[in-house]
DNA sequence: GCCGTTTTCGGCCCGACTGTTTTCAGTCG
C-alpha cells in the first residue's frame, strides 16, 4: 500500500468522525496525519520495517496501529466500522458546498433522502425549510451547491485562474477608492490548480468598494457581500474572494491570505509559544499591534528566514526556516535557454529564425529546436531526410547568430515497444535528443512504466518530456510508476523535463523535489509553438520553485558551454 | 488522537459571512 492510499484512508476517517461528530480534536488528529502522510518524502512501508513510524510528527500510538494494520493486510478495522455505521448519502451531503455535518444530519434525520437526486426533489416539495434553523434561503444554497458539486471538482489550471485574477486586477487599478491590491492565493503560490482567486485590496471605503466590485461585469453571482469580505462567481465560474482591508493591514492580510492555511496554522503555533498572536490584521504582542512593512519582517518577527510563497505549504519549509537552510530558489532571471521548441518545420507556427531571434531577444544564450519525429504524422514528423535538411538550416543561422547558439535536436516519439523513432545512427547526429510518449497513453502501468524505462537506457537520449502525459483539468497522465521512472533516469544519467505549459506543468511539483533529492538535472522547458508562449516559461520556473530547485539544479540555468557539456556527457 | 525546556493532563489557530434567530449556530477558508 502506497504513502497516498494510507492517506486516504486516515483522511476518510477523519471524514467520517467528523459526521458521527466525535472530538474535533481527534478530526484533527487523524486530518493531520494525513496531511503529514501525503508529503512524506520516504516510503511508509520501509519506516514501518525499520520500526520508525512513531518518529513521524502526528503520528502516534493509535494512528500507528492503524497504519500497521493497513500495510499489514491492506484494509482497517477500525476504518471498515466506520464505513458501516455512516449511510453513504450522508458522506455525499456533507461534500456539497454549504452543508455541513450538521444540516446534513439533521435533513437525514427527519427526511431520511436516499440519494442526491431525492435531496433535490425535497428541496423542490419545499420541505427542507420546514426543519428548524433552515429557511427558503437554505434550500437555494442545497439547490446550488449540488448543482457545483455535479459539475466537478471545482478546480481550474493555474494558468486560467492567473489570467482571470490579472485581468480583475487591471480593471480594478482604475478605480479611486483602493489604494493598493495584489493577488494572493493559491495562484500566488502557483500552485499547479486553483479552488479560487483571493485578491487583497487596501481601501478606506470597504463598503463603497465593495458594491463596486459586486456591479463588477466579470460578475455573474454575488456569494457573500460584507465589510470585510466580497465573495463573486464570474462568468467562467471561478470564484473570486476579495478582501478588504486598511493600508496597515494590508501586508499580514496579504500574508494570510496567500496562505497556504497549513503554513499559517504552523506560524501561528510558534507565534503562540512567543507570546505573539498573529492575524490577517496584524502580529501583536498583549493585544497590541506591532508594526510590520513587509512579509520577510513577519517571518524575522518569528525567528524565520523568509519563506517564498511556493515554498508555504507545510512541507518542511518552517523548520528549514528556523534552521536558516531554505534553499536560494531559481528565479526567471536565472533563465539562459529553452531545449524544447518547434518550428514550421513540424507543427509550429513560427520559422526557425523567428524563433531563434524571439529566444535571443529574451536574453537566452541557447534554445534547442525539437521538432517531432517521423511517426507523429498528426504533427508533421520529421523524415530522416528533412532532419538532415533542417540540420543545415539550422548550422547556416549558428554562423549568423553566434555567439547565441542552436541546439539541432528533436523530439523522439517513444513507441509502444519502448525503442525510439529513428535508429541510432540517426540519434547520434543529433545535438540533444528528448523522448517522449505520445501514443497509447491507456497501458497498463506495468508496460507503461517499462517503455519509458527502456527508452531511457538508450544512449542518445538526453532528456524525457512531461514524463507523466497530464493535462491539467482535461486527462489525469497515463499510468507509470513514477519512482521507478526517476530511478531510471538517475542510473543512466539523464535529465528529466519541467513541461511550463500552463497546460502541462509536467513534472509536478512533489515529483520535481522528489527529483531533485535523487540528484537528476532537471530542465524547465516551455515545448513553445511559437514565439509568444516561450514566455510560459514563468510557469516552469514556479514549477520548480514549488520542487524547491537552486539555479544550480536547473540545466537551462547553466551557462551554455556547461549545457553543451551535459549533451555530449552520454555520448 | 497527539503532544510536552511550563505540562503524562489539559491543552489543541483564528476570524468572517449568512441565515435564521433575537443572541447565535453553521459553514468556510
Amino acid at each position: 500500500m502506497t504513502n497516498l492510499e494510507v492517506a486516504w484512508v486516515l483522511n476518510d476517517i477523519a471524514g467520517l468522525l467528523e459526521i458521527g461528530q466525535d472530538n474535533v480534536f481527534k478530526v484533527r488528529a487523524y486530518q493531520k496525519a494525513a496531511r503529514v502522510v501525503r508529503r512524506l518524502n520516504e516510503d511508509l512501508t520501509m519506516l514501518y520495517q525499520e520500526g520508525r513510524l512513531r518518529e513521524v510528527p502526528g503520528i502516534g500510538s493509535n494512528i500507528e496501529a492503524k497504519i500497521k494494520e493497513l500495510l499489514e493486510t491492506g484494509q482497517c478495522e477500525y476504518y471498515l466500522e466506520l464505513r458501516r455505521n455512516v449511510p453513504e448519502i450522508l458522506r455525499e451531503m456533507v461534500r456539497i458546498p454549504n452543508v455541513g455535518v450538521k444540516s446534513a444530519k439533521l435533513i437525514y434525520k427527519e427526511l431520511a433522502p436516499d440519494s442526491l437526486d431525492d435531496l433535490q426533489k425535497l428541496v423542490q416539495e419545499r420541505k427542507i425549510r420546514k426543519l428548524s434553523g433552515m429557511g427558503s434561503k437554505t434550500e437555494l444554497s442545497i439547490l446550488r451547491g449540488i448543482d457545483l458539486l455535479r459539475r466537478g471538482s471545482g478546480e481550474t489550471p493555474l494558468g486560467v485562474a492567473k489570467s482571470v485574477a490579472e485581468e480583475i486586477v487591471k480593471g480594478m487599478k482604475e478605480i479611486k477608492e483602493i489604494n493598493r491590491l495584489e493577488i494572493a492565493g493559491s495562484v500566488r503560490r502557483g500552485k499547479d490548480m486553483v479552488g479560487d482567486v483571493d485578491i487583497i485590496i487596501a481601501t478606506d471605503q470597504p463598503i463603497k468598494v465593495g458594491e463596486i466590485l459586486a456591479r463588477h461585469p466579470q460578475v455573474r453571482e454575488v456569494l457573500a457581500l460584507g465589510e470585510t469580505k466580497v465573495s463573486v462567481r464570474t462568468w467562467l465560474g471561478i470564484q473570486v474572494d476579495f478582501r478588504l482591508v486598511t493600508d496597515k493591514q494590508f501586508v499580514t492580510a496579504k500574508h494570510h491570505f496567500t496562505g497556504s492555511k497549513e503554513h499559517n496554522v504552523r506560524l501561528r503555533h510558534i507565534a503562540k509559544e512567543m507570546c505573539l498572536k498573529i492575524n490577517e490584521y496584524g502580529v501583536w504582542e498583549d493585544a497590541e499591534l506591532i508594526a510590520v512593512d513587509s512579509e520577510k519582517e513577519i517571518y524575522q518577527r518569528l525567528g524565520l528566514q523568509y519563506i517564498p510563497p511556493e515554498l508555504r505549504e507545510d512541507g518542511g519549509e518552517v523548520e528549514a526556516a528556523a534552521s536558516g537552510s531554505l534553499p536560494e530558489l531559481v528565479t526567471l532571471n536565472d533563465i539562459k535557454g529553452d531545449l524544447h521548441l518547434h518550428t514550421r518545420w513540424s507543427d509550429g507556427v513560427n520559422t526557425l529564425e523567428e524563433m531563434a531571434q524571439a529566444a535571443k531577444q529574451r536574453g537566452y544564450q541557447y534554445m534547442a529546436i525539437t521538432d517531432h519525429s517521423r511517426s507523429l504524422k498528426i504533427a508533421g514528423g520529421l523524415s530522416i531526410e528533412r532532419l538532415r535538411e533542417q540540420r543545415r538550416e539550422i548550422d547556416e543561422l549558428n554562423q549568423r547568430l553566434a555567439p547565441f547558439r542552436i541546439f539541432a535536436g528533436v523530439e523522439a516519439d517513444i513507441l509502444t515497444d519502448g525503442s525510439l523513432d529513428y535508429p541510432d545512427e540517426m540519434l547520434r547526429e543529433m545535438d540533444i535528443v528528448i523522448a517522449s510518449v505520445h501514443s497509447r497513453f491507456r497501458m497498463e502501468e506495468d508496460q507503461m512504466t517499462k517503455r519509458i524505462i527502456k527508452a531511457l537506457s538508450n544512449p542518445w537520449v538526453n532528456l524525457l518530456a512531461h514524463p507523466t502525459g497530464r493535462l491539467l483539468g482535461r486527462r489525469p497522465g497515463y499510468a507509470v510508476n513514477i519512482n521507478a521512472v526517476l530511478e531510471a533516469a538517475k542510473d543512466e544519467g539523464k535529465g528529466v523535463e519541467i513541461n511550463s505549459s500552463p497546460d502541462r506543468l509536467d513534472l509536478r511539483d512533489e515529483h520535481v523535489r522528489l527529483a531533485k533529492d535523487m540528484g537528476i538535472p532537471i530542465v524547465i522547458n516551455t515545448d513553445a509553438h511559437d514565439i509568444v508562449r516561450l514566455g510560459e516559461m514563468a510557469y516552469g520556473v514556479i514549477t520548480a520553485r514549488r520542487g524547491w530547485l537552486e539555479a544550480g539544479d536547473v540545466v537551462n540555468a547553466w551557462d551554455r558551454k556547461k549545457v553543451s557539456a551535459w549533451l555530449k556527457g552520454g555520448k
